[in-house]
RNA sequence: GGCCAGGUAGCUCAGUUGGUAGAGCAGCGGACUGAAAAUCCGCGUGUCGGUGGUUCGAUUCCGCCCCUGGCCA
């Protein structure tokens, strides 16, 4: 047990790892410890009734240690990057509040810088600007649009590959909702997110064994039911393929074997592999990020190292 | 045993009317500001099954052999 400390000036411990590195597990032996709260940083266990597959812990367990961003929305909502660092900013100061410590821990590496260096104020998705841009596109394909962007905004269109219909989907709608360009609103940001945090990376130091858990893990989550979960999103009827929840990996495919475009085999098949690129994604972007410590989440010491940092 | 179809990248396959070959997937590297578990970009030397022959030159044509699948005995 650690000793009292003032909570509401200690940097808040950040915990960045893949998917499979056991981040749950970690965080769930640290709460044992320490008079923590957890904040996940997951854009997939936001979402009630997608627990198997999302990895989360057990609902006693949740009950018994508090979790803060989980369970928050229905699949077929929306969630954002934005809306992700006011809620979060949001709990951390309840947490604080009580006199305990956010633990904020997480996969969702855009979430993570987002909350670091600050976001920029900008208008959320609108889905009528969305339609029209996707007619438009349906008619004269993206990189018309992405030309279309250059003329408003060519900084922006420099860096958005002209294939790159999310981006540029979104560039678009912003300059159309605000008369502002991304560019400018980007210098506009806030520069100082007002809190200090102590960032660690978790990571499995051999790529191979991350690889091979991640299996293990699927397996595991197919033996717990996870195709039967995502029957019942299916069976609702009101869901589509391209929200952003059934997006998800493992969602996705388990989906198409559903909806009869693919064999349950070749489905869990391709959704292991999605699982790999999105372990693969997150290790790239964790090289990227500054000031992370780096704890080899195999080294037998790594959870004593772990604890050890909350305690200072 | 005979006939037929195959044997080309880790996998599935395309191709070369003879000038040593390229897609998809996998893998690897990277980007990332309200979809981010998303989206996008980049990276392709491999005894072209083996061995002899023809040829200036064979993965490509011919002979033999090996392996896989199918049909017939």
């Amino acid at each position: 047990m650690s000793a009292p400390r003032d909570v509401s000036s200690a940097p808040i411990p950040l915990i960045m790892g893949p998917t499979g590195a056991g981040k749950t597990d970690l965080a769930l032996e640290l709460a044992a410890r320490h008079p923590i709260e957890i904040v996940s940083v997951d854009s997939a266990m936001v979402y009630r009734g997608m627990d198997i597959g999302t990895g989360k812990p057990p609902p006693e367990v949740l009950r018994q240690v508090p979790h803060h961003l989980v369970d928050i929305l229905d699949p077929s909502e929306r969630y954002s990057a934005g809306q992700f660092v006011r809620d979060a900013r949001r709990a951390i100061d309840d947490i604080r509040a009580r006199g305990k410590l956010p633990l904020l821990v997480g996969g969702t590496m855009l979430y993570f810088r987002a909350l670091r260096r600050g976001i920029a104020d900008m208008p959320s998705a609108d889905a009528r600007i969305r339609r029209e841009i996707d007619r438009e596109a349906a008619e004269r394909g993206w990189p018309a649009l992405h030309a279309e962007l250059a003329a408003a905004d060519p900084v922006s269109a420099s860096r958005i590959r002209p294939n790159d219909a999310q981006r540029i989907q979104r560039a678009l709608e912003v300059y159309r909702l605000t008369g502002k360009t991304l560019t400018e609103l980007h210098a506009a940001q806030p520069r100082d997110p007002g809190l200090r945090f102590a960032a660690f990376a978790w990571v499995p130091g051999d790529r191979e064994r991350l690889y091979a858990a991640i299996e293990r893990r699927f397996e595991n989550m197919m033996r717990q039911g996870f195709l039967e979960e995502v029957r019942r999103l299916y069976e609702r009827g009101d869901l589509d393929p391209d929200l952003p929840a059934l997006r998800s990996v493992g969602y996705r495919q388990l989906w198409e074997h559903l909806s009869g475009k693919d064999a349950l085999e070749s489905a869990m098949r391709r959704a292991v592999i999605a699982t790999r690129h999105l372990a693969r994604r997150q290790l790239i972007w964790l090289r990227s990020e500054p000031d992370l410590t780096w704890i080899d989440a195999l080294e037998s010491s790594a959870a004593a190292q772990m604890d050890r940092s909350l305690s200072r």
